[in-house]
DNA sequence: GGAGCGATGTCCT
DNA sequence: GGACATCGCTCCG
């Protein structure tokens, strides 16, 4: 086959909410090899989940609901399968998706992705040049938001199982090879629980640890 | 190639 | 006023 396969299908049906239903620890890992796909105004973006952390509930020091229910974090008590966008550091934003029933807290976040449809606009969100590799478009999770245009003000809260959504996850039967376990990155507490999950060797892991 | 650091929004005490 | 789940640029080896 010559066909790229990157090829995503035009109209894929998107993760159901009961996938959502779960314990983060155990989402974050279905989700790897998942599709992200990013529809703004007729142009269409995808890429592969290859990076995810979980963040638990009330009990998780690291979670942004360790300190219980807020204004900023109420998607995460809200139901499952909705994007938790939130800003960082004052420049940059991070998505997560939402876990477990309605009233309890609990997400993924995205940490990195492989680019498959749009590299050419994600490059432009970037502020990069044409030579830039793919691999490094979305390899973080800063990076990610701005390759996708994800913003707080503007995506906060979707719902990530409907089709219609700016913003879904889908399925492509993708076989991830194998994944591993780490502690998760850039926190300052709970630092050592293993909750980080990559795919082994994939070169759109974002930088630290291999 | 790794450590240090500055930029700077948004929420919370 | 402080914390923060980041990034990319320096400076140093």
């Amino acid at each position: 086959m010559n066909t790229p396969r990157s090829q995503v299908e035009e109209h894929p049906a998107p993760l159901p909410r009961s996938f959502f239903d779960a314990p983060p620890e155990f989402v974050a890992r279905a989700l790897l090899g998942k599709i992200l796909l990013r529809h703004s105004n007729k142009m269409r973006l995808a890429a592969r989940i290859v990076e995810t952390e979980a963040y638990l509930g009330e009990h998780d020091p690291a979670a942004h609901a360790a300190s219980g229910r807020t204004a900023r974090n109420a998607v995460l008590y809200g139901p499952p399968g909705h994007a938790y966008v939130y800003s960082i550091y004052g420049l940059h934003y991070c998505l997560n998706v939402s876990c477990l029933p309605a009233g309890v807290p609990g997400c993924v976040l995205l940490r990195a992705l492989e680019p498959l449809e749009g590299i050419g606009q994600m490059r432009q969100n970037r502020g990069l040049d044409a030579e830039v590799a793919p691999s490094l478009l979305a390899s973080g999770p800063g990076k990610l938001c701005q390759a996708l245009g994800i913003t707080r003000a503007a995506d906060n809260g979707l719902d990530l199982t409907s089709a219609d959504s700016p913003l879904s996850l889908v399925d492509d039967d993708f076989h991830c090879g194998e994944i591993r376990a780490t502690p998760r990155i850039g926190i300052r507490k709970a630092t050592e629980l293993p909750l980080r999950f990559f795919l082994a060797g994939h070169s759109c892991v974002s930088a630290r640890g291999r």
